[in-house]
DNA sequence: AATCAAAATGAGATCCATTTTTATTTTCTT
DNA sequence: AAGAAAATAAAAATGGATCTCATTTTGATT
């Protein structure tokens, strides 16, 4: 489980930023930091109302570029948390990582981590004729409080 | 693998929406029935264009609400193909179901089934405290065709 | 078969997350 | 300090999904 306020992570991305060849970036860093203060998944949107505000504020495509470059060095990973609105979470260096139980009901994200369920995906990243970078699962149903 | 042009499922599927306490109606009739010819995923809007120039037309709406009752029976899988894109897929009642590896540069979907993991998403599914009714996983990267 | 309330439908308007555009500012090299 | 390339903000555009509402269809009840 990802400590809350990694800020070992955000140094981790920025670095890794600067070195794919990025430079730096008042907004880029601002949603580096932001993600980093997040335990879970955030949604764009909640990056931006966060970061509109700040002086100066940071533009809602700026949070958009800058996560879509974080995704594409494997730093946060994306995911859909409802119905058209993605969320993204960091992803630790380590290469540990949780996959969410999405409630269909409340939309609450309990994260869950298996090493079973990493080994059957990692053996069957081999088999297939596919050159697999990544994986998501996700688990939907009712959360303790929404179950009937 | 299901089979194609898979009537038994439109049948299926029809029989529990009349169970439901549907009411029988065209539009829906004609969603399942294109569902049924598809054996993989499908975009509402995939199903729109091919249902819009019917005589008489579909309307947009229409499919829209079909694919959620039929989702909502666990009649239809949906998952997400592309950034804001969901795709639909039918069922099989038997319970055998395939996942997704979905190519980042061509969008190409290659399905593919896998009893141990299926058997780690059973195991994991006991042990959280969330009533798992449903679950997906995708994997990403590159199709044979797009790898460098 | 006729009636009627409820359900289903289609066309278009609308919503909303995401992407694109464009002009401006910042970064970093020379 | 100068200039080219990259980063940014604001606004407009895009596009999938949803909503509205007037109309049609369905199926239970006469």
């Amino acid at each position: 489980m990802p400590a809350r306020a990694d800020s070992a992570w955000a140094e981790h991305a920025l670095r890794a930023l600067r070195q794919a060849g990025y430079r730096r970036g008042g907004a880029r860093t601002a949603v580096v930091e932001a993600l980093a203060r997040h335990d879970c998944a955030v949604t764009a949107i909640e990056l931006d109302d966060e970061l509109r505000r700040r002086r100066p504020a940071v533009g809602r495509a700026s949070v958009y570029r800058a996560l879509e470059q974080l995704e594409q060095l494997g730093l946060v990973q994306r995911m859909e948390v409802t119905r058209g609105t993605a969320g993204y979470e960091r992803v630790e260096p380590g290469g540990e990582h949780h996959h969410h139980a999405i409630c269909r009901k409340c939309g609450r994200m309990v994260p869950f981590e298996d090493p079973k369920l990493e080994r059957a995906i990692a053996r069957l990243s081999e088999e297939i004729s596919f050159e697999v970078t990544d994986h998501d699962v996700v688990l939907r149903g009712l959360c303790e409080r929404c179950a009937d």
